[in-house]
DNA sequence: GGAATTTAGTTGTAGACAGCATGTC
DNA sequence: CTACAACTAAATTCC
């Protein structure tokens, strides 16, 4: 018997007094329909289930409540995210919990609670790569792991990243045979699919809190799709009539472009439209050139001063934060977004236009995106409470590309979802892992790992002879012994727990076994070597970079010839390892932006990935016992902050970065001890305050950084 | 002669996880 | 096997 309507109250016995409480406290009064079909389906039950439902259709309130009522049952439940901001997001909002004793931890690459207080915790929200990561390093507390929730569970269809949403499902599931497994997924047509792959319930519904009308516009018309007509609406003839006429209703405006200078030409148009419907933004303006005031933070400032903002990867996360608060706040109006936003946190709008229909990929030029990927961003439009619609707009030239829109995306299902385990440098990081960890150590037991995930299911032929390549390919690179049982060694196991691709631990392993020495230089290059590494492009006006690779020839581990096919990766390889030179010696940020014509949050990104890296290549020098050991911790130190072997030690200091560490050091002040002795100078130099505190911090336990 | 406009050629292209141990300007 | 829009430099027109 299926209803439409239930009351929270009704779930009383499921989570209990206090959790409806908690609930009520969160203003939440009924459930939404697809969540009352997920209750009646068997929510409460011991079922897995997979929930393929609209954004913002209450998936994560379904996860809640089945989260709370295995825990009141004893249990402890993972919650994997594919993106860190969406792990600090559900952290954030799972917070409410704890006033009834749940206690809520959260572990990604970059914050983690302490190791001990995930033991405890009741409800444990990572990324898929960290909780793989935490399942490598044997965490002892995985195996009591009784829910897995996995976010965004579309994802297994990521070349990139969806693979390891499989191995962990499969991996979890072999720890804990009775691993309860709840996926969350957009709405696609292959649900079923991951239903039957995960032997689950399958709830899917195309029902939204608010209605969305999807629609296409040309120059002075916009045609809405209204169940099965097409209505048509006239409005102006540019982007700047869409969006004010949206501001005028007191709305909001999201636009999705296909390149980051789209996005920001488009914020700066908008601009003098959206500045008409806003009060004074100057403080937001201020705020987002606080750390960085170079030319793309400066133009944001400029943006947001009048009440719109670009949104895309180069901007600082510290930025973005600012942008997204704010548009929640409503005092920005207008965001200009690459398809960051669309995969990202939750920022609906009352209108969504979607300007970049068209994406380059290299070796197929300008490619049409795909309809999931209209669909998600379409989906964006709306929001709950505030709106009582939502409206996506193609925006097109004419009206027959409009009809054309309409036709393949508005009236389009989603692709189907693939398994993308099946490449080879996917199979090969995750079976040395399986081995490693000891899931897997003969030929049919790996075999029969693989068989349990999504590829094999969506795939049925045999992977024999394929896991037979990569099995002898990590033997010959040493991370692999035996014979008919294997084993991994023990650089094969740190390579595996470092989480680094095997063919970069391979790397690193023969760089440790070939040189004593290398230059800073040749051993940033190394890490540029890596399939880890992100690279530079090259651009037509970029043959000075050829010349300073000549100057550098001597010293690197590797140099093609002019004429080899390698050429030209190589010298994108060789543009990275020479940023991140200049910013190990403290050439300032927005030089170093301008000169490779990156921006800042594209910077401080590779910066993060070279410290991860070197991090793992130091580890393995380690282990080997080579003198270049000492050289890359040091190295680690230095790309850490960006700076001079000189300024490491004062740079352990809290509050003190590349800038101040620098300021000091050149008035004398090298060491603690000269901060100490002449701290009139040094307040002088980076200021009362800070020095204070620095001194403060000296004194009691929290000395040093590091 | 010089500004304004048209035309032809050139250029560059989305995103973001992981180790480790805690805080920049 | 593939594109496209924004930008820039050159060519042309106009006063």
């Amino acid at each position: 018997m299926e209803s439409d309507k239930m009351e929270i109250e009704n779930l009383r016995k499921y989570i209990g007094t206090y959790g409806i409480e908690i609930l009520q406290k969160a203003g939440i009064r009924n459930l939404y329909p697809p969540q009352i079909q997920a209750v009646e389906r068997g929510l409460f039950s011991s079922k897995n289930m997979v929930i393929a439902i609209p954004t913002a259709s209450g998936k994560t309130l379904i996860a809640e409540l089945a989260m709370v009522h295995e825990i009141i049952r004893g249990g402890k439940c993972l919650y994997a995210v594919p993106l860190k901001a969406l792990a600090s997001e559900k952290y954030r909002d799972f917070m409410k919990w704890r006033d009834i004793g749940i206690e809520v931890a959260i572990s990604t690459g970059d914050y983690e609670s302490r190791d001990e207080w995930l033991g405890n915790a009741d409800i444990i929200i990572t990324t898929s790569e960290k909780a793989d990561s935490l399942v490598r390093n044997q965490a002892g507390w995985i195996r009591k792991i009784s829910l897995l929730v996995i976010d965004e569970a579309h994802l297994l269809d990521s070349a990139r990243r969806g693979a390891v949403i499989e191995v962990l499902v499969a991996k979890l599931r072999r720890l804990n045979p009775s691993l309860r497994i709840i996926a969350l997924s957009a709405t696609i047509p292959n649900a079923d699919e991951i239903a039957e792959w995960l032997d689950a319930e399958l709830v899917s519904s195309d029902w939204r809190p608010v209605p969305l009308y999807e629609s296409a516009f040309y120059p002075g018309k916009i045609l809405r799709l209204n169940g099965s007509t097409i209505e048509e609406i006239n409005c102006g003839r540019g982007i700047e009539d869409v969006v004010e006429d949206t501001l005028k209703d007191g709305g909001q405006v999201l636009i999705f472009e296909s390149t980051r200078r789209y996005a920001e030409s488009m914020a700066e148009k908008l601009a003098p439209v959206a500045r008409d419907y806003c009060d004074d933004n100057r403080e937001i303006a201020e705020e987002i050139i606080l750390e960085n005031d170079g030319e793309m933070s400066q133009k944001l400032a400029r943006c947001a001063a009048n009440g719109t903002a670009f949104h895309h990867a180069g901007l600082l996360s510290y930025q973005r934060e600012i942008v997204e608060n704010e548009f929640k706040k409503r005092r920005i109006k207008v965001i200009c977004a690459t398809p960051t936003l669309a995969a990202g946190v939750n920022l609906p709008a009352r209108r969504v236009v979607i300007r970049g229909m068209r994406r380059y990929e290299s070796g197929m030029g300008n490619v049409l995106i795909g309809v999931g990927e209209y669909k998600q961003m379409a989906g964006r439009a709306g929001r709950p409470g505030l709106d009582s619609y939502g409206e996506s707009l193609i925006f097109c030239k004419s009206k027959t590309e409009a009809l054309n829109f309409i036709e393949r995306y508005i009236l389009g299902d989603p692709e189907k979802i693939t398994s993308k385990l099946g490449a080879e440098n996917h199979l090969r990081f995750h079976t040395l892992s399986i081995i490693s960890e000891e899931i897997a150590n003969t030929m049919n037991e790996i075999e029969e790992f693989f068989l349990s995930t999504f590829f094999a299911y969506q795939n049925e032929f045999t992977m024999r002879w394929e896991i037979q390549r990569i099995i002898i390919q990590l033997s010959n690179w040493g991370f692999v012994d035996g014979d008919e049982v294997y084993a991994a060694t023990e650089i094969g196991k740190m390579v595996s727990k470092l989480y680094i691709d095997p063919l970069s631990g391979f790397i690193f392993k023969e760089a440790a076994d070939r040189y004593s020495d290398l230059s800073d230089m040749a051993v940033l290059h190394l890490l540029c070597r890596t399939p880890d590494m992100e690279h530079l492009y090259l651009r037509k006006s970029d043959i000075w970079i050829e010349e300073e690779a000549e100057h550098f020839r001597d010293e690197l581990t590797y140099f093609p010839s002019y004429h080899s096919s390698d050429y030209d990766w190589f010298l994108r390889e060789f543009k990275t390892a020479l940023m991140l030179y200049d910013w190990i010696n403290e050439r300032d940020e927005d030089v170093i932006c301008s000169k490779y014509s990156i921006a800042p949050g594209d910077l401080r990104r590779i910066v993060e990935t070279a410290e991860w890296l070197i991090h793992a290549l130091t580890r393995i020098l380690e282990f080997y016992g080579s003198p270049l050991a000492a050289k890359c911790g040091k190295l680690e130190e230095r790309i850490k902050f960006g700076i001079r072997d000189e300024l490491v030690e004062l740079v352990r200091l809290r509050w003190v970065g590349r800038k101040r560490a620098r300021k000091l050091h050149n008035a004398g002040i090298k060491t603690v001890e000269d901060l100490l002795s002449r701290r009139k100078t040094a307040e002088g130099l980076i200021g009362k305050r800070i020095v204070e505190r620095i001194v403060s911090e000296l004194g009691t336990d929290g000395k040093i950084n590091n």
